[in-house]
Order: C-alpha cells, then sequence, then structure tokens
DNA sequence: GAGAAGTATAGATGTTAATCAATGGATAGC
DNA sequence: GCTATCCATTGATTAACATCTATACTTCTC
C-alpha cells in the first residue's frame, strides 16, 4: 500500500460509499456524479492494493480489507475533525498560549486585568516576564514575547502601542519629613537632599532624571537601588526622598507621604506595545480585546486612559 | 482548514521538519531538496490556514496550532501503518475469513484439515457450511463460498478443481447378514434386498444409483433416509444394506460388515473448488497450502490423494 | 426477457501537486 | 564584518487529480 497516493477525500469517500452500500447514493450526498465516485473508489483500490467492495446481493458491502480501511477512515478523519476544534478554538482566542513582557513597575497593575482574563479564557495560558526597561528592550529586539508593556515605547518602526493606564511620578517623602508641616518649603531645599534612584535602564529613572534637569536645579546626592520596593521602604525610613509611579505606592502607606510638589506628578502612561513584522497570537489579541472591553472594571477610574480600540484598529489593520 | 487539501504525504513532510528542526535535514532524510519541503510546507499553512513553524533561536519550533498538527499526524500516520501490517497479514493468509461449502458426507473428514490448520493460523475465522449436493450446488452458482468440496464437480467452466481425499464407496451389511457367512451369495440376490438410500441430490445416491444401473441388475425394495448417519444405524440394525462412503464409518464399527462385492467399491474423489472469476480470499489460498502441504499428515495414509499443487498452480496463473 | 437501476469505462479538460535548479535574503558563528 | 548555512521564492516541467458527459456493461425485478 503506498501511503503517498491516499488523500483525505479519497478516505472521505470510501466512507460514505460503505455507509450507503451504493455508488450512486454516495454520489448524491457528496454532490458528485457516479462515475467521478467510482474512479475514486477504483484509484483508493489501486492505492491500497485490495479489493474494497464487493456487491452482495445487490448491495455494496466491504471486504474485509475495505471494512478495515472504513475503520481505519473514520478514526482519522475523526481525528482531524478535532483538530479543526482546535484551531476554531485557537482563532477564537479561547485557547493557546501567549508571553507578555513587562516593565517592573506595571507588575503591580498588570495582575488586575490579568485576573479577570484568566478567569473568562481558562484555557489560554499566559506566561509573564519581568524586568526593567533595559531587559525588556532585549526581548523586545530579539521577539521573544507577543506583547510587551512599556511606559515609553521603543522606536515605533516595528511596533503598535496603545496606552491603557496613567502612571504618574509622583514625589514620596517619610511622614515625619519637615516639608509637610511647613508650607512655604522650597524645591531647591529639597533637592538637596538625597535622592533615592532606581538604576540605570529603568524608566522610572530616566523621567526623573529629565524632569530634574528641566527643573534647572542643582541636586544633592543620590543613592542607586534596584527595585520600587527597596526605594518605598527606604524612603519610609528616612533614608532620602524619591520620584515612585504612584502605582507602587499601597493603598495604605503610614510611613509614607506624597509631597504636591509644582511640576509633579510627572505624567507617564503605560501602553501595550505589539510587534507590527510578527503575527500576534489569537490568544494575545483575545487578551487585548479583553483588556479593551473591560478595562474600566479594573483599574480605578483616575488611572483609565484607554486607548486600546486604535491599537486594535492597527493590528486588524495590519493582519489584512 | 480544508481538508481536501491534505496529503499523507504533507503530514509526513510536517512530521520530519518538526522532528529535525530543519527544512533542509528533512529534505535529507526524505529525499527531497530543500526548496521541495519549503513549498510542501507553504501549501500545508494554506491548507491549515495558521503558521505551523516559527524559527527560534536558530531552529524550526513549531507554533501551537502545528504542534496540534504535528500530533494529529503522528496519530493518523500511525493509525495506517497498523492498517498496513493489517493489510500484510490479511495477504499473507495468516487473519481473514473464508468460508467453505462442503458436502455432507465430507463432513466426516475436513475437520482434520480444518482443526491444524486453526492451530497454525489462529487469527483466520472459517466458516463451514454443510449441505447435500444440491444445496452445495445452489451455493456455488451464487459465489457464496470461498471454497466448496464436491466429490463431482459442478461445471468447470467458472471454476478450478483439485482432488485431495479418495471417497470409495462400499456396500455395507449387518454383520449377521447371510452373505457374510455364504462364500457363493450371488450379487442378484444381494439386489433383492431392500436397499438404503440417500435423497435425490445427494452424490452418494447419483454414483449408486449409476453403479446399480451399470450391473444390469434388477433391484428390490428401497427406502430412503436424508443422512447418512441414519443409514448406517439402519443397515446395522437390519433395516436392509446400503452403499456408503467408508469415511461415514467409525473407526470400530461392531454391527457392521463391509462387503467385498465385485465392482465395488465405487471410486470417487473430494475435490477442493475454486471459482475462477472470483478472487479468492487470501485466507483460503492459505488454507490450501497448508492443506498441499500437510494433507498427509492429517488423513491416512490409503485415502491420499494430493492434486493441490496443481490446483494452486491453476489459481496462482488465474491471479496474474 | 425486457426494463430499470446501478456500476464501470472511456475520453476530455482544467486544476493542482510534486519536483527540480537557480537565486536572493536572513542568520549565526567565528 | 565575513562567510557558510539555512530558508523562501521563482519559474519550469511533468505527472496526477478531480471532475464532467456519454456510453457500455451488470444485475436485480417483474
Amino acid at each position: 500500500m503506498n501511503i503517498r497516493h491516499l488523500t483525505f477525500r479519497l478516505l472521505q469517500v470510501h466512507v460514505e460509499v460503505v455507509r450507503r452500500g451504493s455508488v450512486s447514493e454516495a454520489a448524491r450526498r457528496l454532490h458528485l456524479t457516479q462515475p467521478t465516485v467510482s474512479q475514486q473508489l477504483k484509484r483508493l483500490r489501486e492505492a491500497v492494493g485490495e479489493p474494497l467492495l464487493a456487491t452482495r446481493q445487490g448491495r455494496l458491502e466491504p471486504t474485509e480489507a475495505g471494512l478495515e480501511l472504513y475503520r481505519a477512515s473514520r478514526e482519522v478523519l475523526g481525528r482531524f475533525d478535532d483538530f479543526a476544534d482546535y484551531l476554531g478554538a485557537l482563532r477564537g482566542g479561547r485557547r493557546g498560549h501567549f508571553s507578555i513582557a513587562l516593565v517592573n513597575t506595571a507588575q503591580y497593575v498588570l495582575p488586575r486585568l490579568l485576573g479577570p482574563f484568566n478567569q473568562a479564557y481558562p484555557e489560554v495560558e499566559v506566561t509573564v516576564h519581568i524586568g526593567n526597561r533595559q531587559q525588556m528592550l532585549r526581548r523586545f529586539d530579539r521577539q521573544e514575547d507577543d506583547l510587551y508593556v512599556f511606559s515609553h515605547p521603543p522606536s515605533l518602526a516595528h511596533a503598535l502601542a496603545g496606552r491603557f493606564l496613567r502612571n504618574p511620578l509622583v514625589m514620596v517623602v517619610p511622614r515625619d519629613h519637615p516639608a509637610t508641616r511647613e508650607p512655604g518649603w522650597r524645591l531647591h531645599r529639597l533637592l538637596g537632599e538625597r535622592l533615592l534612584l532606581r538604576e540605570p535602564g529603568s524608566a522610572t529613572r530616566m523621567l526623573t532624571e529629565r524632569w530634574l534637569l528641566e527643573q534647572g536645579q542643582a541636586t544633592g546626592p543620590t543613592m542607586q537601588m534596584a527595585s520600587n520596593e527597596a526605594i518605598r521602604v527606604g524612603v519610609a525610613s528616612g533614608l532620602g526622598l524619591a520620584i515612585l509611579s504612584e502605582h507602587v505606592l499601597p493603598p495604605e502607606h503610614p510611613d509614607l507621604v506624597t509631597l504636591p510638589v509644582p511640576g509633579l506628578p510627572i505624567e507617564s502612561h503605560w501602553q501595550f506595545i505589539a510587534r507590527r513584522d510578527r503575527r500576534l497570537a489569537h490568544s494575545a489579541l483575545g487578551f487585548l480585546r479583553f483588556a479593551r472591553d473591560h478595562l474600566d472594571d479594573c483599574v480605578e477610574a483616575r488611572f483609565l486612559c484607554n486607548e486600546l480600540p486604535e491599537l486594535l484598529a492597527g493590528l486588524e489593520a495590519v493582519e489584512a
């Protein structure tokens, strides 16, 4: 038997003929003419190298080989029906896998979206990679993930972006800091104090440094700490001041105060980035649609900034 | 996904590429050129409607759809390997089914062949139909069986025959019959007695009547009984005489005597008959080969008459 | 034994598949 | 950054498929 000459179509025809016990009837059901079916059977018989059907009292009955082929064909066609279902689920975004890469700061918010998404699409697996901006840029360059979250996107030559969340950076000081009691405190005094900074490559640090430059003020000593957590705890313990994302602050923070500094908060946004040159996994697309539709249920209204409709429109244009 | 454009060949190629992680390597293994494989992959991708492979760190890895297709393909190809095995067994006569139709008298001998055959080929199923000559002729006309056993074959226009066993018909009388003590008994006296006959249509009866005619003797009363068993018991109980196949007599028969009548035994033979216009099941062919090779182990030497080599040669000529 | 229904074959045609050699563009390793 | 390797594409050719209409052949049925 030469499997290379078998096609699924031939198997379908064989199954139909065995079921109906008649070439003509099978032809009608398959919307073919009778000679076509006869010829397909002939080819199938030649491919298998055995007679597959025998006429017994006016009805076509499969031979032993024909019966076994019928069984095999049904299994095989059934298996591909299953595969088609799988594909359908994949395409509908109801199943599959995608990965998303976050800058550190975003990890405080994204679970609010991922949790409900997972409830709604339990068969979709999501891998989340977390790191600082530098690391995320590397992943982006290597196209390692389906989606990225940046506050300031890299070159958009090969990517599409859509904002989804405000990310205001505010000045945090210890609760007992003199400026909290002294209405007339001066910025240059404040900036003379020690500033706790994220490592270079962090977006928070970049924005902070740019803002400091804009202020045209001399700055005091700094201390570098590699995580938002560490900085927050550092400020609370009187180690210095810091400019941090509001999302980093816990809802209740008895040891900290955000200081209403003129020129602050630094307005930045998080955005979803998808590469334009790489086909997005259906499930990732499904996640973006979910985010678009449920963002306002998942995040506080004051942070809302839903530009995802535009992003999705852009992505769908790329598809076509 | 349009299943009509899928071929087993494409699946084989996909499986090989996924296994090797390389188009070129797969091409080498499949004895194809690299562009051929690339193009097959393209067709497959188009048939499925999804990307199936993605290059990840220098190696081709299947996408989710590609992985699922790989799984489906392996199952399906495996299923057809099984089918090929089944076909092999069928063709080798190691499995399958055939039916054989016997005239009544032959049922005393055929089990001697069928028993050992079943030991040697436990996966072959045999259906045995038993009846008198008339009934067997009907079955033969309708081509209902693979093999037939006749003592006198029907027209051989559409069939091939091969003798395999002598079937001598002898005169049986009760043990206490006068002729057994009286050396000078006369045939015409004997034939004046009641003769137990099989029903019309029976081969034994046909041969008996022809022999009686040849003797040119007037015959006495007759009684008709529908089975060899009944006749044997009838003779033993003094109901009359009979001409019976030696095979019908049990090894020990205290109530019966076979009388050495001049002109007896009537020499006849059993033969296997196979239709020439119907392809013989591989298993039936296997049975004939088995009979050819093991006949002398299965029957008494004095009945041996193995013309099966000729029959098989004839059948193989028909195949070609 | 004539008719009806079913099946097989033949001839024709447009489509698709299978395959190759040649070539251009990506990528990884040194 | 150069080079070898790999992959995709193009263009071409031959074979195979899918399908039809028309016709011939079987085989039940009445």
